[in-house]
DNA sequence: CTGAAAGCGCTTACAG
DNA sequence: CTGAAAGCGCTTACAG
């Protein structure tokens, strides 16, 4: 009568055990208002005894969900993302969903596999490339996804971004504000929507005032500390009053380098960032920067996924666009031009 | 003889269309030496222009494997688990494995439910406390584990981790090298392997060495930012030469409210943490303290969970314990102490 | 080399 | 309220 030693047991054993069909014991233990009481609590029982635990390759074959969340990052070494995973992590632990941390293949089509294989509910996207065609084949296939603080124009899909446009402005006024002409830049990737949109939000507030970035002034380059450091060090050769950076680890990246130099912040040299990752916030940093409420990226990108997830047999949602604001957070590497 | 919109096509539509019973496609598909070339082609072809995927969910209720490896982390915030994740996240890419990232529950049933309801092939154990009384548990159940830079006393479990007693004993020695004797530290929770060894490395090469340190001089707290700002103005007030941080978080924490009240390291006071991760290399830091090659446990530890799984039907393996060498990593927080 | 049958462990109509 | 039957989509002996 008791399952075999080494196996575990299965619902067929509750079932035996406390007398009972096994789709019985299904019902039971989720709780279906159509059980007795009475059987229910010798199911219960019957489980108890046994250290029953319900498989989930079972129920899911047959409920066709997972209650996996795969979330998509290529830049792992990244304390952006971390916070991401963090914030993502325990928003969907608060659903019993889990979280699945997958790279993207370089292989676009063993990855689209590796997505579609059945082993999850949904995902989301947070490294996505402007020309990426995957968001859009996964929604070919009507497979719920959201990008989440990336873009891609006209895809047919669910997003929630901090406005880049506006916060990479609010940088700029700012250097404007206090009285900054000779500014640099340390943009991010034209391949990536915060990349480009921030560098168009930056550029367009100094051109609407008159002022173009000299060709000195200005990189691009990937969102990393190696680049923020190299990169600042050039821009250094033309002397700068301000450098905008277009991301805090990039930014931390120059800080770094700025540092080296032995020049003062604010004094001889103003920067700013963008994101307000908890290095930010650090003495030693003390980073003024654009923030982005990753809370409130991962709130609203996680309630639009599982929403659509809801729906994924039904009438399908339209695809929807959240679009946050950015905020300047005022530390201590800003403020006016040296004088002279 | 198409399968019908909306449906995702499975082994069955496969066979039909490629004129083949179920199996054969199973077989084909997964390259069975059973299989002629020929009715393999046609599989592939089939397959193919249908767009068709193999359910895990299928696969792995069949296999009883799902190819899905928990990482369990207490503390996402951390960026020493960053690099953990990180690194563990490639290994098990490697054996094409996928890394779901899980945090304890509050009540221990529970979190042993999640991790053997039939998701995982095995679990990383990263931030165990030493009264946890879950790895025995999964050991008497049989599910394949590894403590990861964690250990339990006389678990029959497989554990990997770096020596923290000699990797203590090694920044104690070099700062009574350097002539110090007016020490401070910062110990991590006796709760864990790691927080005890380094406390109990440390006090033993002092004590071998005449030295014991003063209660104005130690603390011992989480392995956090926030303690070690907090602990290192405490520390300050008994104007210690040198300070002793039980890793690399708290040591940053201790460098920023160090650097907050404007005394120079190395010239004022010394400091050295544990761990050697990425951010302690950084100019603004540069860091003395004792590498731990995360690198090469996550390798040990992988592949230690890997054969486990592998003989999860067979003889089980004796318990192992692989135990690493750490190494001081000199920079620039560490010198004599001032003279006078 | 290939197919028919059984089974992995659940859930879900369908009867009663 | 409960059970018998079917099915989710694979893999794996077992025949032939």
């Amino acid at each position: 009568m008791s399952p075999s030693a080494g196996r575990r047991p299965t619902s067929h054993d509750v079932a035996r055990r406390a007398g009972v069909s096994q789709p019985t014991v299904s019902r039971a233990l989720r709780d279906d208002p159509n059980v007795s009481d009475e059987t229910r609590r010798l199911v219960r029982e019957a489980a108890a005894e046994l250290g029953y635990i319900l498989s989930q390759r079972g129920r899911s074959l047959s409920t066709r969900l997972t209650g996996q969340i795969g979330v998509v990052v290529s830049d792992l070494a990244n304390p952006f993302y971390l916070e991401v995973l963090d914030t993502v992590h325990d928003a969907l632990a608060r659903d019993e969903l889990r979280m699945l941390v997958l790279t993207p293949d370089e292989d676009d089509d063993a990855f689209m596999a590796r997505l579609l294989d059945g082993s999850l509910d949904g995902a989301i996207l947070t490294t996505t490339f402007l020309t990426s065609q995957l968001p859009a084949e996964l929604a070919r296939r009507g497979f719920p996804f959201v990008l989440l603080n990336r873009e891609i124009d006209e895809l047919e899909g669910d997003t929630c971004v901090v406005d880049s446009v506006a916060g990479a402005r609010l940088a700029a006024s700012e250097l404007l504000r206090l009285g900054h002409r000779e500014i640099g830049a340390l943009f991010g990737p034209m391949t990536t929507s915060t990349g480009r949109d921030r560098e168009i939000g930056f550029r367009r507030e100094l051109l609407e005032h008159g002022i173009t970035l000299e060709a000195a002034r200005w990189r691009r380059g990937a969102f990393d500390f190696a680049y923020g450091h190299q990169g600042a060090l050039e821009l250094l050769e033309s002397a700068p009053t301000a450098i905008f950076a277009a991301n805090d680890v990039v930014a931390i990246g120059a800080y770094n380098a700025i540092r080296s130099r032995a020049i003062a912040m604010p004094d001889d040299l103003t920067l700013i960032g963008f994101d307000d990752i908890s290095l930010a916030a650090w003495n030693v940093f003390e980073l003024t920067t654009v923030r982005q409420d990753i809370g409130a990226m991962v709130q609203r990108s996680t309630k639009m996924l599982l929403e659509r997830i809801g729906r994924r047999d039904g009438v399908p949602l339209p695809p929807r666009r959240v679009v946050l604001d950015p905020t300047l957070v005022a530390r201590r590497t800003h403020g006016p031009p040296p004088a002279g």
